[in-house]
RNA sequence: GCCGACGUAGCCCAAUUGGCAGAGGCACAUGGUUUAGGUCCAUGCAAGUGAGGGUUCGAGUCCCUCCGUCGGCACCA
């Protein structure tokens, strides 16, 4: 390749040199090597096999490394400078990777299913794919222009036909399966069936009635059991239905206010069937396996918290007057003694056979809600609860309601009867839905117990410091109390016939009353979690369909999987059906493609009628398995042939997860999509898929680029560009004052910068390597535009170290390079591959600027060849653009993206003397000049050598001496 | 309320991981180049590390308390 065309130096600004690193020259240089790379698909990553191998056995002696970005939502905005940050800096390790041995696969793709779209859609009447297309057509643009070093053939987005396929094969992977509780990992649903027909097995409880045997079931009610243990499953569940908007809610689309981000609709629950993924039944490996990943600390703590695995006792409670047992949670057993009341939720199966008749003699009139009769009290609470969203209910917390049942439970330890409320502080999906109150020692059955009256009696004694805290004496009454006390302390009052608790601490008091109930059989010890099962159905058009049919018997049956795609019916109306009828169900946009929903397929007994499932899934589906997809994106076959991926997801070695390499991308995914992708990869890997036990093995959470916003009195933003800074730091618009704030770039706020921008006035390589250079890579940092052309500066003078900004010609001597520049050379790329492999990319920046404001000093005619060529190397990950173009020019012709990274001569990076301080008192008091390795003793005689050090220690007594080679002397006198 | 991260020149950030607080950039100042301008060149300028206490010969770094900024969770029994 030859050198491009120089820019034509015919312009009015002819005192310009013609060949100086402007934007003009940026630009032309960037688009001649993103040709170039394009076209000789410099960054394509061989497989070991299959249709993209061509190359690999030159991959032989490299290891494999996988970078992976997390992919964007092509937005119909655009992308601003902050977007790319995290993709630059993928691209920079990417490369160095690529330099220093490894066969790098790093690509992108567009996670493209989604509201915005399909909003879009009813507005304007435009189909979601096309905007969608058009959208991801402009993103690539702008992505492209960045000079990322992605493979081009593994693009994908989740939108494709030939990807979505995919996702709907996963899904019926999980159609497919059951969690085998007693080996603890997903198994085809045809070894339960065999088991469950052979009588090896009983069905699990809850998927069948009570006293109902699996033989004594017909072929329909089998199915029915079976469906129940599958881990895709339909599920009447409560969810945010707004009908406003006609369809289900994500939490994260109802604003604080229980009402739709979009369109301010009010929110309602209300349950519905929804397919759901048993996503619970790895709770326990979603928790263990976080140890085998590096990730940072946070986010598994978030994964932790969000999963929240906690440990007590089931208790069962018996009924005084024949309902049936109720089996509550709680992970203070120790205090089961001063449990004076039972809450039920709301919505628990048994609040029907626990209401009362009548109320009994002497019920609290608060305790009623001024109804006449329980069934009364009960019905109009649960009603108004059920129209209480979760925020609602929050929000409210302070506030206990409830009503009573009028029954009462007996209390297994004493035989205590006490009152069994319904309240809507206790949720129906964690645990058993039912819990024992214990107000004394318990913040939220304390209020409620104030708020209602209830008895409150003290278990746990308190340790003097809590009195004192309370503003109390020490051990006053319990009336007293301000507040339960949940803290440590030792169990009192808290005995029977059987069982004494006195005296003992918490945790003892705990194991003793758990071992107490499992003897008596009325409870054992119990782990729940928080985690809930996956909601996985939405009543959209813009995702993937079920590939799910359903038959008379209103029995799911899964599409053959080589009859898959389910392709998305076109429709002419993305309009949600927006219905008068309180009580009337979403009707999903597909329900309406009749002839669609109605099909008649062989499914293997014949040609028969059946209607679709009209859901669709949720946007997470499609981005929980593309870093599988990447590595095999053309198979027809499989959706990941094994070998590939075993090649680069594979575990390193016994004990090993596998997966990505390298994952970066915000926090905001610290715990649905991670969690999400980490639940699918596990049922794969259970089912013999994929070899990797976990998909992204290293994780990296990149900053945000931040930026300032102002608002003008009327707190209106006005445009960020056009604000002034005055000379005693305030800020102006327009001549008139602004306040000025700190948060997100965005359009709403008129602080955007594009990238755009960015690369007509200065360049792509300008915009990544100020990207890089503003802070350490997983810290956020403001945008600054007036910064940028520091960065711009340097590359400038780095390339006229090289060219010769009025002629064009190299410069460059094949003159030695001196010893100094040489020793300062090797420092800098020791800094360099380090900082590259800590991800610290902006002290690369700043120890290259370093080196080459060293060559601009030191050099007064022609930089040598030597002294230039290795930090152009060292520069390659950060400007490619420039860093191939100089490399060219300097007379190679191939692209440095496969040279070897520079390697520092250890002889070069050890000093000849040192000036190390000598101290006394820890104060620095003179400095010597010392081989580096002298020995402490020769250290100390040289500082005592020194005059100004001899005079301070002279007359005075050395207590004590700290030499530390290299480091420093301290005299301790 | 609970949990977590972060506070170093006017601004963005370094600091061999407990060893001389300053590498780099912006801004600013002076000079040069230029008819002029600055996306040009050169030289120069700056804080004692949010506050207080502790450990240590020695603390930006480790520990405690407080303040501030940002993020996550929030009736999970």
């Amino acid at each position: 390749m030859k050198p491009m065309a120089e820019p034509s130096s015919e312009t009015t600004e002819s005192d310009i040199p013609a060949h100086r690193y402007s934007a003009a020259l940026a630009g032309a240089i960037e688009a001649k090597w993103q040709r170039h790379w394009a076209d000789k698909g410099t960054f394509d990553a061989p497989n070991p096999k299959g249709a993209l191998s061509q190359g690999f056995d030159r991959m032989a002696d490299r290891t494999r490394f996988f970078a992976l970005d997390m992919f964007p939502y092509p937005s119909g905005s655009g992308l601003h400078v902050g977007h790319p940050l995290g993709y630059i800096g993928t691209d920079v390790y990417a490369r160095f990777m690529r330099m220093t041995g490894h066969n790098v696969l790093h690509t992108m793709g567009y996670d493209a299913f989604g509201l915005p779209a399909e909003q879009y859609a009813i507005e304007t009447g435009r189909h979601p794919r096309a905007t969608t297309d058009a959208n991801i057509a402009n993103m690539a643009r702008q992505l492209e222009r960045l000079g990322l070093g992605h493979d081009r053939r593994r693009v994908l987005a989740t939108t494709d036909t030939g990807y979505y396929r995919w996702t709907q094969w996963i899904f019926l992977q999980l159609f497919d399966s059951y969690f085998d509780a007693a080996v603890g990992r997903a198994r085809p649903i045809d070894v339960l069936i065999a088991e469950l027909d052979n009588g090896d097995r009983e069905p699990d409880a809850g998927t069948i009635e009570p006293g109902i045997a699996w033989s004594d079931l017909d072929a329909v009610a089998r199915r029915r059991v079976i469906d129940a243990h599958r881990l895709a499953f339909v599920s009447e569940a409560p969810v945010n239905w707004c009908a406003g908007l006609g369809t289900v809610l994500a939490n994260e689309e109802v604003n604080a206010e229980g009402r739709s981000e979009r369109g301010n609709f009010p929110v309602e629950r209300r349950p519905l069937r929804q397919w759901m993924l048993r996503i619970t039944a790895y709770a326990e490996r979603l928790l263990a396996d976080l140890d085998l990943l590096d990730w940072p600390e946070p986010i598994k703590l978030m994964q932790r918290n969000w999963i929240g695995r906690s440990t007590g006792a089931t208790v069962t409670f018996a009924s005084d007057s024949g309902a049936p047992d109720v089996e509550v949670f709680t992970t203070r057993p120790d205090t089961l003694f001063g449990a004076t009341y039972v809450v039920l939720a709301p919505e628990h199966e048994l609040v029907d056979a626990w209401t009362a008749d009548a109320w009994p003699e002497g019920t609290p009139d608060e305790w009623t809600g001024g109804a006449s009769d329980p069934a009364t009290a009960v019905d109009a609470y649960r009603t108004l609860a059920a129209r209480r969203s979760d925020r609602d209910r929050q929000a409210e917390s302070d506030t206990k309601t409830g009503v009573f049942t009028g029954s009462f439970a007996i209390n297994p330890v004493n035989g205590d009867p006490v009152p069994v409320f319904i309240a809507d502080y206790v949720l129906t999906g964690y645990g058993t839905g039912a819990i024992m109150a214990v107000p004394a020692h318990d913040d939220r059955d304390f209020a409620f117990a104030k708020a209602f009256g209830l008895g409150i009696t003290e278990v746990v004694h308190p340790p003097a410091s809590w009195f004192a805290e309370q503003g109390l004496e020490d051990g006053a009454a319990i009336q007293r109390w301000p507040g339960a006390f949940t803290g440590d302390g030792v169990a009192v009052a808290s005995a029977n016939d059987d069982i004494s608790l006195d005296g003992l601490a918490v945790p003892e008091a705990k194991t003793t009353i758990t071992a107490w109930l499992g003897v008596e059989g009325v409870g054992r010890a119990t782990v729940t979690y928080k985690l809930r099962d996956w909601l996985f159905s939405r009543q959209r058009y813009w995702g993937e369909p079920f590939p799910i049919v359903w038959d008379d018997d209103d029995l799911p049956h899964p599409i053959p999987a080589d009859q898959l795609p389910v392709l998305l019916p076109e429709v002419d109306d993305f309009t949600p059906r927006v219905s008068e009828d309180p009580d009337a169900l979403p009707e999903p946009p597909l329900a309406r493609a009749e002839d669609w929903v109605h099909v008649t397929l062989d499914l293997g007994d014949g040609p028969r009628a059946y209607r679709r499932e009209t859901n669709t899934m949720p946007q997470w589906a499609g981005s929980c398995w593309y870093e599988l997809r990447y590595l095999d994106p053309t198979n027809e076959t499989v959706f990941v042939d094994p070998e590939i991926e075993a090649y680069w997801m594979g575990p390193s070695g016994p004990g090993e997860s596998g997966g990505v390499d390298l994952y970066v991308g915000g926090v905001e995914h610290a715990v649905l999509h991670l969690l999400y992708a980490r639940f699918w990869h596990k049922v794969l890997f259970d089912l013999g898929h994929v070899s990797s036990v976990e998909p992204f093995h290293r994780l990296f959470n990149q900053g945000y680029v931040q930026a300032y916003a102002y608002t003008d009195d009327r707190g209106f933003y006005v445009p960020a560009s056009d604000v002034v800074e005055q000379p005693d730091g305030t800020y102006t618009f327009n001549g008139e004052p602004v306040k000025r704030e700190y948060g997100k770039m965005g359009k709403s706020l008129k602080n955007s910068v594009t990238p755009d921008e960015m690369y007509e006035a200065y360049g792509a390589d300008t915009l990544r390597l100020y990207e890089m250079f503003t802070g350490p890579f997983d810290q956020s940092r403001p945008w600054n535009t007036r910064d940028v052309i520091g960065v711009h500066r340097l590359l400038q003078r780095i390339w006229r170290n090289v060219i010769d900004e009025s002629t064009g010609a190299v410069t460059v001597t094949d003159d030695a390079v001196d010893d100094e520049t040489l020793r300062a050379l090797h420092r800098t790329i020791v800094a360099a591959r380090d900082g590259f492999t800590s991800l610290r990319f902006n002290t690369v920046v700043a120890r290259i600027t370093e080196y080459n404001n060293h060559l601009v000093s030191a050099v007064d005619a022609g930089i040598p060849r030597d002294a230039i060529e290795p930090m152009v190397l060292l520069l390659a990950p950060l400007a490619p653009h420039i860093a191939e173009e100089l490399w060219e020019r300097l007379g190679h012709d191939s692209s440095l993206a496969w040279e070897d990274f520079p390697v520092a001569d250890e002889s070069l990076l050890v000093a000849e003397t040192i000036e190390i301080p000598v101290q006394v008192n820890g104060k620095v008091r003179g400095h010597i000049t010392v081989a580096p390795d002298t020995d402490p003793v020769a250290l100390e005689a040289a500082a005592r050598a020194d005059a100004k050090v001899a005079a301070l220690l002279d007359g005075v007594e050395t207590k004590r001496v700290i030499a530390v080679p290299g480091r420093m002397v301290n005299f301790v006198v």
